[in-house]
DNA sequence: TACATACTTAACCATATGGTTAAATATAAG
DNA sequence: CTTATATTTAACCATATGGTTAAGTATGTA
């Protein structure tokens, strides 16, 4: 299969199909843009080891979400907005699009006696 | 690991984070609240077998974005938008908040001699 | 220099994905 | 009843995920 995905729809997706990783990239929300967060720090939350949660933060990274900085020996992550911005245009614009039919088939099953049912 | 998924978050991203489906719930979005679309008819754009298509559907099946109806030899498709819906708040929820903080961040350093700066 | 801190990388395991072909199932049509 | 159509299920394979423990690596500190 070897399909390669870069920060692609496909990686951010994938990227944010796992709570731990929502999880972090929430808390990297809420830091702001600031200077970034520790491993350490984002990883406490975590009944986990600090591998696991080093490849989950892998996954960010190469979806294009995340980006890492040394800082001494500690390695501060930030968010890049880039890639969740472009998923949410692909859902939002798919998704305002078949609820507006929705609402189109409710007014029609809701009202075909009424005015809106007399224009066709 | 064996964890649980049902119409969550997690199944819904990883749901979408494939090209086919995407494209398949691109189609059925199209097809509007309709009687469903066939899956042959589904299938029919991709040069991929028909199990491979089945599978397809069975994830997102899975993660209740699709409900599936017999009718005769041929299987109907429709959407269900509630599992999309959920991704979008989630998504647009963080998006929102971020991006807020990032043009927050650039208001900051683009202004910090206009009056946005004498707030504090 | 020695040791602790903060991670990552390596190696491994189980399960899920994403595809294949071949076989089963269900319905329609001849 | 036989055959074609539509789709799924079964069995298989390779790769990715999500976790583990054990071993590196890099930096700060005593």
């Amino acid at each position: 299969m070897v399909k390669y995905v870069g920060p692609s729809l496909d990686a951010t997706f994938a990227a944010l199909a796992d709570p731990t990783r929502r999880a972090i990239v929430a808390r990297l929300g809420e830091a702001g843009p600031s200077q970034g967060v520790a491993v350490g720090e984002l990883a406490e939350p975590f009944e986990m080891s600090a591998p696991a949660i080093s490849k989950h933060l892998r996954v960010l990274e190469r979806a294009g979400m995340l980006t890492q900085q040394r800082d001494g020996r500690v390695r501060r992550c930030r968010l890049d907005p880039t890639p969740i911005n472009e998923a949410s245009r692909w859902i939002e614009h798919h998704r305002a699009f078949w609820n507006n039919q929705l609402d189109a088939l409710a007014d029609f099953l809701e009202g075909p006696n009424k005015e809106d049912a007399a224009h066709d």
